[in-house]
DNA sequence: CATTAGATCGAACGTTCGTGCTTTTATATA
DNA sequence: TATATAAAAGCACGAACGTTCGATCTAATG
């Protein structure tokens, strides 16, 4: 009887799904191998045969990040109608997720640190951040709201700054701030 | 005849000089001795004996990163009057200072890579962060401003979104976004 | 039961990092 | 110019990193 899941594939996500994590903290570069294996009590070896290189895990990493993040932001807002409902939605969502990683927003952390290193993982950050911005755009424009491109970036700030203002002095305050912010920029 | 500055000093601040651009671009963490003292043309225990640890190091980067700061930001707004004109001044000056470093905002790289790691360098970082916004809020009280705190979050999340975003896609069309926000948020 | 492929492990490699110790060079003063 | 002091260099270390490789374990197949 075939099993429905490989058990080396289900090592594999367990392993990608830790990762996501530790790399909101510590980083693409300082989510070390050795460490990730300690966490998940195997060994560097037998974790890294998984994947090829540094790199591939890192890649892989991000895969799994965005894999959670059409999940928990995008898929939802799905169910509301294109324009004003589901661009309202997506941006309380997208405010939202940035508390659902252990080292806040992966993002932030990751296109920070990789946004002057060249190379196939700051080109996959940036491939799904245009992404991203490209949908909230297109919502934006079927809303009929007047700068579309303008509106995405400033939602974009807004969130940054509060997941990053939030993860250094832990002041909640700032989510309100971020929300309410983004009310104001919004079609009513 | 006693030189007006001493051998020692003139090259302690030719590396931190270079310290926070490389800082910049790598990271606190990523700026590393040895490549510190090749671009300088020196040996790492050269360098090293500047400081007495690479923690000392990265302070003191921070600490000339904060003077830089305040000289092409804080220092020319002091000749206009507190409130609307010198609130507007700061963050003008604000938004342009991102592009002094080589590798974009010190300060957006920086407390990035920090916002996870407790320790004496993260703090230093936490507290020129709050006094920077703490000093955006207080001109806005002046200003008669309605919400100083709010907006004080406001614009260092414009000035940290249009950093983020123009070194992710080379677009500088974001530092017109970012500046036309801010405007809005001004009191006329 | 024997075979085999995939998953995991333990040990070792070459490299890079921060750091300490000793020596040499440069500089300022008498 | 000679001497004392500060600055820089040379060299080596231990630790941590990514990576490789051969061995061991597990589970399904004949």
């Amino acid at each position: 009887m075939t099993p429905v899941t490989e058990k080396g594939t289900e090592t594999r996500e367990a392993i990608l799904d830790r990762a996501v994590d530790l790399a909101s903290v510590e980083g693409l570069e300082g989510l070390t191998i050795g460490r990730l294996a300690a966490e998940l009590q195997m060994s560097k070896s037998g974790l890294f045969a998984h994947f090829g290189s540094k790199q591939d895990l890192q890649l892989a990493t991000i895969a799994a990040a965005a894999a959670r993040f059409k999940t928990t932001v995008v898929d939802p807002a799905l169910e509301l109608p294109d324009g004003a409902p589901r661009l309202r939605a997506l941006a309380e969502r997208y405010l939202a997720q940035v508390n659902t990683y252990s080292g806040g927003c992966f993002w932030a952390a990751t296109s920070a640190e990789y946004d002057d290193r060249p190379g196939p993982v700051r080109d996959a950050i940036i491939a799904l951040l245009e992404a991203w911005l490209g949908e909230l755009e297109r919502q934006a424009r079927i809303a009929g709201v007047e700068h579309p491109e303008r509106l995405a970036f400033e939602i974009y700030s807004l969130v940054m700054g509060a997941n990053a203002r939030y993860r250094l002095s832990g002041e909640e305050r700032v989510f309100e701030y971020a929300r309410e912010a983004v009310e104001r920029l919004l079609p009513s």
